[in-house]
DNA sequence: GTATGCATTAACGCATGCATTGTCAATGGC
DNA sequence: GCCATTGACAATGCATGCGTTAATGCATAC
C-alpha cells in the first residue's frame, strides 16, 4: 500500500501537512473498514482520534467529499458513503476505459525490460499466491499489478483518477475476497496483456484489458447481488 | 456579510458555503483568464478580492489544487497552473475515452425524444453561428452540446470527471478560438453521433466520438505549437 | 565586486472562539 | 393522546490570532 512513514517530509519534499495526514489516515480507515460505510462521525470526534484540531479534519473532509468517499452533512456529521451495486458499475465502467487507455498507451510507447519484468513479477506473485490459495497475498499482488500498470504510463492525470476510484472499490474487493472463486482465469488475462504490450500491439492490449475489466465488473456486481449486499 | 447575489441556497438545498463560493469564483476567474496562468496570488489577496476571510480561500485552494487548476506553494502564493501541449494531450486523451464511453452508454440506454431534440438544437445553434461566423456563439453551443451529452448519461462520476477536465481546457479553447479554421467538419461529426445514438448503435457512436475528439486534440496541439505557445 | 550568513519580515498552517443554524425534546394546545 | 411550536443545546462554518518557517535584503568578509 502507500507507505509514507516519513513524518516530516512528503514525497515532494514539502513538510507533510496535517491536512494531508488527515486525508491519508481517513482514506485508509475507510478503505479498511475501520470507519464503516453508512456511519456518521463528528469532526471533533475525528479530530481527537487523529490528534489534531478540527480545522485540518474539516479541510480533509471537503477533499474526501469531492472524491466521493464521504458526505459532509452539516450538523449530522461526516458520513462514510456506502457503495451500491450501481455505484460499483459506474466506477468499474470508468476504470475499464481509463485502464484500457493506459494499456494502449503503454503498448504504443513501449516499456523498458525492467518495467516488463516488474509487471511479470507481480503476475508470478499472483500465481504463487494462487497455488497456496493465499487470497490476501493474491489481492495485494493484483493491486500492485494494476496500480503499476497505470503508473507506468506518462499520463499523470489518468494515474490520479484511476487511483482515486480504485481506492473506492478496495473496500468491496476486500469484502468479497473470500466469496469469489479463485481467479485462475484472471491471470491468463494478465499474461496476455503484458505480452500484447511487450509486442507493441496497442489495440490488442486495449481489447484484452477491457474484457478483463468487464469480467471483473460483472463478477463484482453479481457477488454483491448474490450476497444480498445492497451496499458496502 | 457579503452582499453579492443573495442566493442563500445551492442546487442541493444546502446553504451555499463560502468555500463553494470561493471555488466557483476562482475557477471562473481562472477559466476566463482573469487570473493569468503562471501568476501568483496570496491567500490574503484573494480573500480580500472575494470578500471573505483567508480560511475559505485556503480550503478552496486545497480543492482546486487536487483538480489540477492551481498549485499551492507555501510562501509564494497560489499559482495558476499553465497548461502545456503535453498537458493538453493528457487531458484530451482522458476526455476522449470518457466522452466516448458516455456516447456508448447513451446509445445503449436510449434517449428520450426530448433529449435528442436538445442535442440537435445545440447542433442547429452551432450551424447558425457558423453561417454568420460568430465564433463565441459557436463555442458556447459546442460547449453545451458536449456537456449535455455527458450529463444525459447516468454515470454521475463520469459526468463529474469530464466536467473537471473540460474546465481545464476551456482557457485554451477560448484562446485558440480565432486561430482555428471554422469547424464545419466538426458539425457533421456531431450529427452523425446523434444519429448513431438515436439508432442505438453504441459501437458506432463510440467510434464516431472518439475520432471526433482525436481530431480536436490534434488541432489543439497543433495550434498551440504553431503559435509558439509553450503553455497557456 | 561577489558571495555568504544572519536578521527581519511576512505568509501560511493550524488552533481556537464566536455566531449561526439545525436538531431534539419538552410542553402546551387541540 | 397526538401534533405543533418553541427553546435549549450542540456542531459546524468561518474569522481571527499565534507560532513557525521561508524568503529577502543588508552587512561583512574575502
Amino acid at each position: 500500500m502507500t507507505s509514507e512513514s516519513d513524518k516530516t517530509n512528503g514525497s515532494d519534499g514539502r513538510p507533510i501537512s496535517q491536512v494531508r495526514r488527515a486525508v491519508g489516515l481517513l482514506r485508509e480507515m475507510i478503505i479498511t473498514n475501520k470507519l464503516l460505510p453508512g456511519s456518521n462521525h463528528l469532526e471533533s470526534e475525528l479530530a481527537e482520534l487523529l490528534g489534531m484540531s478540527r480545522t485540518p479534519v474539516h479541510e480533509a473532509a471537503i477533499l474526501l467529499e469531492t472524491q466521493g468517499l464521504i458526505e459532509v452533512i452539516p450538523r449530522r456529521g461526516i458520513r462514510v458513503l456506502p457503495l451500491s451495486a450501481a455505484d460499483m458499475e459506474e466506477i468499474y465502467a470508468i476504470l475499464t476505459e481509463l485502464e484500457s487507455l493506459a494499456a494502449y498507451d503503454l503498448a504504443q510507447d513501449g516499456l523498458t525490460p525492467e518495467q516488463l519484468a516488474t509487471l511479470r513479477a507481480h503476475i508470478d506473485e499472483m500465481e504463487a499466491a494462487l497455488e497456496v490459495e493465499d487470497r490476501p497475498r493474491w489481492a495485494s499482488a493484483d493491486d500492485s499489478f494494476h496500480r503499476d500498470l497505470v503508473a507506468m504510463g506518462r499520463n499523470r492525470r489518468l494515474t490520479a483518477i484511476v487511483s482515486t476510484y480504485w481506492d473506492q472499490v478496495q473496500r468491496a474487493r476486500l469484502l468479497t475476497l473470500y466469496m469469489r472463486p479463485l481467479p485462475h482465469r484472471s491471470n491468463a488475462d494478465h499474461r496476455a496483456l503484458v505480452d500484447a504490450i511487450a509486442e507493441g500491439d496497442a489495440e490488442r492490449a486495449r481489447a484484452i484489458h477491457r474484457k478483463h475489466r468487464l469480467n471483473a465488473k460483472r463478477l463484482m456486481v453479481e457477488l454483491i447481488a448474490q450476497h444480498g449486499l445492497t451496499a458496502v
